[in-house]
DNA sequence: CTGAATGCAAAGCCTTTGCATACGG
DNA sequence: CCGTATGCAAAGGCTTTGCATTCAG
């Protein structure tokens, strides 16, 4: 994998976010130091780093895919007004499943999990 | 909303599937009894469908929805290599998320949680 | 009757891909 | 040098939507 100019400013990007941004969002802010860089380089790029490992790529319920800087796989929050994807702290822990029945003959490698509901702001608005 | 002859067609069709079929499946599966119906009317249906409680629309790492007759959350299972959604068995627990500090000020509705990995037919294949 | 639902087709959104060119190692 | 990565633009997959028409209640 080459260390292209791009794929580093891409990666610089992408951790400065707390939130969990598209590659939409990404590829605006690339452009400010890029102005050439095409949006399939964004894509090709992120696609990359997530299967590497650097990077995770989350497909929730958005019809976007988001991604996160860090790699492992944690749960996420997500608001259904706003749609704003919050990490949610401290490893929860999910049951061990090697043990589980329903998993015999599978090979299990990680797992999904977000909470879905009304972020603080949305939530008052609601009311 | 009405009792429309196209609704209760694509309603009887997807309690047919133990598999979790994407929109597309539906519809050629209700083609058999109305050969007129659109893809349209499909994908309004399911949705509204999904909207009022009675089915589930699975939005996990696929690029296409899924839809499960079962309207109650619970966590399935994604094979990698073929696609195959599996839902697991037994109502499997999740830490409550009331007390959480994570969740202080947000409105929790719901969850959606899916371990990933490669069913018994693929992992052979895998070795 | 009347508005909700349909069929049809076009448009939309996000993402992927083919191809010639550029550039990192 | 060589092959990976890029830029560009077109194509792709799935889903949504506008509009005239139909049909359930």
């Amino acid at each position: 994998m080459r260390n292209t100019q791009q794929r580093r400013i891409i990666l610089k990007k992408l951790k400065k976010h707390k939130d969990h941004p598209g590659a939409d969002v990404i590829y605006s802010e690339v452009r400010k130091e890029l102005p050439n860089i095409s949006l399939g380089t964004v894509y090709r790029n992120l696609e990359m780093l997530s299967e590497k490992g650097t990077i995770l790529k989350l497909e929730f319920g958005s019809n976007q895919k988001r991604f996160d800087p860090c790699p492992e796989a944690h749960p996420h929050f997500r608001c259904l007004s706003c749609g704003r994807i919050e990490d949610i702290p401290g490893g929860m822990e999910l049951p061990p499943v090697e043990e589980k029945t329903w998993s015999k003959g599978k090979k299990i490698t990680g797992y999904n999990l977000e909470f879905t509901g009304y972020c603080k702001k949305c939530s008052k608005n609601l009311k």
